[in-house]
Parts: structure tokens; C-alpha cells; sequence
DNA sequence: GCGACTTTGTGCCTGCGTTCACAAGCGGCT
DNA sequence: AGCCGCTTGTGAACGCAGGCACAAAGTCGC
């Protein structure tokens, strides 16, 4: 119970979201230090997702000069509810103008705050196949990047070799190197079987947020954060889809003539 | 009947139970009661994405000579509660045996029907770029594969040259392609602005559902399905979580084990 | 300077997905 | 043959996220 009270009542509300989305899941504070950024506790998972979206679409906004933009407009622009993305942007405090909208590199310079684009995080990329060359190759994040500082393999003909500008090292030195290079994001593009030792050694190396695209169930300390992209998931997400209009309906079957592409979306009208 | 009322108030703290119990009203989506595969409507979308993931673990105790699994072993393999795994496959039918479990290849069946795997989907990739060249090469699904039928990209260098033995053709041959090959799904891995054009033409040549790895909203008629893979939101929502870390426990600490979050294993002590 | 208009921020309600706990059911053991 | 232990399948509770709708708050026009 920080500061909350009649506040709110009163007429400002300096961060309310926080309170009531925190007062169920944890009725512990702990503001330590200082009470400022604490609140990015509670942003809910998929807000985060949304807002990093929206990043996206605000540093494109700024590119073409644009410096204003209201609610309506950002979310057509990211494909969501407008209601939702006031709700999002609320998590991280309120810099919008009543009846005016939010100012582009105001909300830039938040969101970035907020998902920590502001120090730059190291990344390592273990696997240097056809995934990890990609991956390598990345580099044009918008706004802040994400500089691949390190990639390994165990292929002997690839140590040494630069891609992307970054020699390959072996994956023994895992440990060593991303401790040096302080990677704080490691990447895994290994075959699955690899990837639970590469995990490890990466754990070993003190990294605490890895993505993975092995598909494997990756077995971690609960201190370290996985995320996970399976492509055959994903196919096999859209093969149940397939199926079930299948079933669902097979009169209307496929006829590319009578499907014009209309450019109709969920009714918004986003041109850009 | 369940006389949990009691046992319930027992071990439990109930804030307040009276209020949300007052209309539940199930909502009977009209499962079942013919049992037609029609039901397959019913399954939550997060259920269909694990499916796939204890697919993959089936596959893999196949292969293994395993015959029989329970839920507990196959949910702690699969990194998910074993009574959602449960809630899980109780969606596509009962085909468990209680007081042993399930069997392994029976449950790869039903699975496989469920997710429309049982015919083949063909897939069409789009931007033979780095990533597209991964996903190219990927062929090696598990189980069923996704037989990648056509590759499209704009470079004149690369038409006719075969990546991953299929040969490379030009974007505006999508529809003509797509529809005699009966691609069942586009994956779009081109650069961002060229995306929405892409995806006009492969919804032109009657894809239904479209893998998205470009960062970028696509609009579609609402027949369309999209997935979306963005590599660049998946580092930011890495980079959150290094955020709030260092701002939460700027020492060792110990995680608010509250949100072991991701699917990964929940606390699940695997052998090894 | 005041009123009307615009847009934000959010309380509340609804619905989905996850989790819990237990009865039903099956096999093996005595 | 009957009981006992194990595991499934599921009804019900719980918590989170999404969406509506409105009051608060600021701007613009007159």
C-alpha cells in the first residue's frame, strides 16, 4: 500500500493501474529503492508484448515526421483495440494530453524505458546454421538494437569465421566469452539435441533471459527467463486451423475467382 | 456428490466466494452428444499449441520403444501441469485408461487427426532470404512434415536456382503457383515494406493461413488466418525482464517465484 | 474567459484459461 | 471375488485479460 488513498478520488491518479492489478497477485511491494519504475512489476506479459509493437509503429511514425498521434490512430496502426492500448500505455504511467493524444517521442522515449532498450543488451547466438546466419544477420532492430556481441558453434570449419561481422567461437567458451562480453540475451538455433548443454553452459555463463528455437522443453533454473519460438508449433497451430474449416465448412470450398482480395479488415481502415 | 464446501474451506483462504459464484452458467459449446469430430471447434487455442508440444514428446517415447505414459510423466516432459495436460487431451476425446495412462501411439493418432495432420499441408515460402533459406531447409519436421511445395522471392538471381531442392520463382507467380500446387499456408519472410504485398497475392491464390515473420501488421479479410513470429518483440520482452530484474534485485535475490512463466518446467524435477 | 468538443484514463463487467480436488473407473493383488 | 491403489476425466473456483462506457481533463473556438 504505497501511496494510494483518496487520491484517486481526489482528482490525480499518479498510478493507479499498479495498485489494483497488484493488490491481487502480490500483496507484497517491495518498492525498494525507489517507488519510480517499481510498478514495471506489474505490467501484465502480453502488455509487454503489445508495447513493443507499438514501439515499432511509433519509431515509424517518427520517421515520417509525425510527432502527435491519438489513441484511435496508434491502434489501428498495431491492429488492436483501442481501449486495450489506452490500458497498456496506462501500465507505464500517463503521458497522454486529454484531447489531444500522445506525443510520438514522448511515448518512444517511455516505452523504451520501460522494456529496457535504454542500456543496451548484449546478444549471444549459439548455432550458426541456416536459423543462427539469420539470426546473425539481424542486426537492423529498430530504434536501439540488440548488438550480437558472440556466436558459437561446434563445427570446427566455422571458428573464426565472421558473420555478420562477429567471429564464430567454439561453444566450450561460452562460459568465458559471454561472461567478458557481458551478454545478458542468449540465442539458441542449435539441432535439439544440443540445445540443453548449450542452455547450460549459457546459464553457466550467468546469462538469465534465453531464447529458444530448439524445440526442446529447456530445463533451467527458475531465475532464468525462457522464451520459446517453435516453428513446427506454429505450422501445426495454422494445419488445425486449416482442418477445422475443412470440417467445418466444405461446401464453401476454395475459389480463388470470387475471392477478391479486399483489403477489408476488422473494419478499421488503416492506410498508412 | 462433491461435498467440497467443506474440504474446500478447510485448507483454502476464500476472499469473499459469494459474488462470482452467482452466474456461471456454463456455456455447453454444444460438444459432443453425437460425438462428431465437430467438437474440435471447442479447443482453446493455447490447448492447440500444446498439443503440438506433447506431440513432439510422443514422438520422441515412440522412438524410444516407450508404449504407455501417464499424464504425470508425459506433462513433466512436455514442461506443463499434468492436470492441464489432462484438460488438454479430455479436448479431443478420452482416450486414456485410468489406473495406467495413455497409450503412446494412440494418442499420437488422435493428435495428429485433430491438428489435421493426417493430410499433408503444403507450404509456400516467401523471401528467400537468410531466414527464408532456414525455413527452406527445415523440412525435417517431426511426425507428418510440411512439405515446402514453392519458393518465391524478386531477385532475378535467384529464379530457378533450388534451395533445399525447390526451385525459386517470382512473387507474381504466387497465385498462379500457390493454387496449382494447393498451398495450404504462406509463410511470409520477406523485408517489411514488400509484406503486405505478398500477402495480398497469397490470399489471391486462396491461402488461408499465413505464417508471418516480417514485422509488420498484415491486413486481411477475415477468412484469413495469421500467425505472427517477430524476432524483434521477442528480444524486447527479453530485454523487460533484464530491466525489471536489475531494477527489482539489484542483488542476488530470489525470484517472486509467483510467475514461473513460459511454460517452462514449473518447479517439474526432471531425471538426468 | 467560457462552453463545447475531443480524447485520455479507468472502473466494472464478462468471458477465457488455468488450477484444484475428487469421483469414477480400471487393473492388480491377496 | 473383492478390495485397494493408481490414474484419468471433469466440475467448479480462481485469476487474468479484454472491452465497454463514462467521467475527468485538456484544447480550441468564439
Amino acid at each position: 500500500m504505497a501511496q494510494r488513498g483518496q487520491s484517486d478520488a481526489a482528482g490525480r491518479t499518479p498510478r493507479a493501474p499498479a495498485e489494483n492489478a497488484a493488490e491481487i497477485t502480490t500483496p507484497m511491494p517491495t518498492i525498494n529503492g525507489n517507488g519510480l519504475r517499481d510498478r514495471a512489476r506489474a505490467i501484465p506479459e502480453a502488455a509487454v508484448a503489445r508495447l513493443a509493437v507499438y514501439l515499432r509503429v511509433l519509431s515509424g511514425m517518427k520517421e515520417q515526421g509525425v510527432a502527435s498521434v491519438s489513441s484511435e490512430e496508434l491502434s489501428a496502426a498495431a491492429g488492436v483495440n483501442s481501449a486495450k492500448l489506452r490500458k497498456d500505455l496506462s501500465y507505464i504511467g500517463s503521458y497522454g494530453t486529454r484531447g489531444v493524444g500522445y506525443e510520438v517521442e514522448v511515448l518512444i522515449d517511455q516505452i523504451e524505458r520501460v522494456l529496457g532498450l535504454t542500456r543496451e543488451q548484449s546478444v549471444a547466438v549459439v548455432g550458426i546454421g541456416n536459423l543462427g546466419h539469420a539470426l546473425a544477420n539481424y542486426g537492423g532492430f529498430p530504434g536501439r538494437g540488440f548488438p550480437v556481441t558472440a556466436l558459437f558453434d561446434v563445427d570446427p570449419d566455422l571458428m573464426g569465421v565472421p558473420v555478420g561481422g562477429i567471429p564464430v567461437d567454439h561453444i566450450d567458451d561460452i562460459p568465458t566469452i559471454c561472461a567478458a562480453r557481458e551478454v545478458t540475451i542468449g540465442v539458441i538455433a542449435t539441432p535439439p539435441p544440443a540445445a540443453q548443454a548449450v542452455c547450460d553452459r549459457l546459464v553457466q555463463a550467468g546469462v538469465e533471459c534465453i531464447l529458444n528455437f530448439a524445440p526442446v522443453v529447456l530445463q533451467v533454473p527458475e531465475t532464468v527467463e525462457v522464451r520459446k519460438v517453435d516453428l513446427a508449433v506454429e505450422l501445426q497451430i495454422l494445419s488445425f486451423h486449416v482442418a477445422r474449416r475443412a470440417d467445418h465448412a466444405p461446401a464453401a470450398d476454395v475459389t480463388p475467382a470470387q475471392r477478391v482480395n479486399g483489403a477489408q479488415a476488422n473494419g478499421v481502415v488503416v492506410r498508412r
